[in-house]
DNA sequence: AGAATTGATGTAATATTATTACATATCATT
DNA sequence: AATGATATGTAATAATATTACATCAATTCT
């Protein structure tokens, strides 16, 4: 009750986390892209998004129950639910669906200080596809989307069908923890 | 202990639900898809199988559940998530990760009278794109996926990513549902 | 400033989806 | 009949997500 007495976004004051220097200036930039959306960076919000950055692979909701428990807050599931859905509605994060989990959306990761320059959630449609490593856990957002996209398009074009929304999931081995095929790594033994 | 005994797949008297004609067809079709990569059509996975086939909509396991537990039997989750399984595995059914629910594949659902012709599980990887209407809850299987398909492996390919099993989920408003743009129907006002 | 409105959060209970672990039964072969 | 593999029954529980309602904070209007 007295630790709550809102701060600015922006400040450090609310970082009970530990958030790296990169990651409080991803926030800052989440914050100002969701300010053009009149979206508000609340603190519960700038935490969740802040502990799915730090994260090296998809985070589960319950996950992030856990990890907001440790700062003196108790919340409920709700209060995580709440902030996801927001962040998804102005495109920081996608959902992974075969995870349930939730990872940044990659604008947010490419490290650019803060510039204003697209807006996620009105014009473009909410698409992403992701390559899912099964032995590491790893997600990579697909840059490479534009191609996949119009494919879809053009299908949903010829079946009058409207599209709201896409995601693409591709499961397998990433590059990494393939098992040796040219003199590599090779942690995950026998995938399938 | 004694309806329970045991009647070949294809015999009309373990079928309590009364499915179609049409619809018995395509499990005898199943079966022997299944029984080509030595899987077993049992009472139970027909059974689930059908009911699957029987729905207009993604159906849920615990919707499979209670529409078992109808005729006679009382099973527990587990007897529906076991055939599930086993009816993906052999790439009879998809499940829909948006929706947590499953839907028949599509080559079981264009009446071929039974021609054992090609090997789901074998040879092609796990994948599988769909259209989902918010409006009326359809989903439509894209034939057309090579389309798709070929994109995915081409930018897996680059980055030496290795794919196991891809979905591709659009959601929108279907054809039927959209609100008459060409003087069609017009069954949902507004989606979203 | 005070009242009204909207948006965000707290809280408890519950719903939905899925899995674990272990016992039992059935099938295919020897 | 005995065996080993496959399939099913059963109870308990785990993991994910939502509902409903109370409270609190920010914004706007007068």
């Amino acid at each position: 009750m007295n630790m709550q007495t809102r701060t600015p976004p922006s400040s450090p004051a609310d970082n009970g986390y530990g958030f790296s220097d990169r990651i409080q200036r991803q926030l800052e930039h989440a914050a100002h892209l969701c300010a053009g959306q009149g979206g508000r960076m609340t603190p519960q919000r700038r935490d969740v998004l802040g502990l799915i950055l730090t994260a090296t692979t998809p985070v589960g909701a319950y996950d992030l129950l856990e990890q907001l428990k440790t700062s003196g807050r108790k919340p409920a599931p709700p209060t995580v639910y709440r902030a996801l859905d927001f962040l998804l509605e102005h495109g920081l994060i996608h959902r992974i669906e075969r995870l349930s989990a939730f990872v940044p959306c990659t604008h947010l990761q490419q490290d650019h200080p803060h510039d204003h320059s697209h807006g996620p959630a009105e014009n473009c449609l909410h698409s992403a596809q992701f390559l899912i490593c099964r032995s590491c856990g790893g997600v990579t957002e697909i840059a490479d989307a534009p191609r996949v996209l119009d494919v879809l398009k053009s299908i949903c074009g010829k079946k009058n069908f409207t599209m709201q929304s896409a995601s693409v999931e591709v499961e397998g081995v990433c590059e990494d923890c393939a098992p040796a095929s040219r003199g590599q790594k090779g942690p995950a033994p026998a995938p399938n």
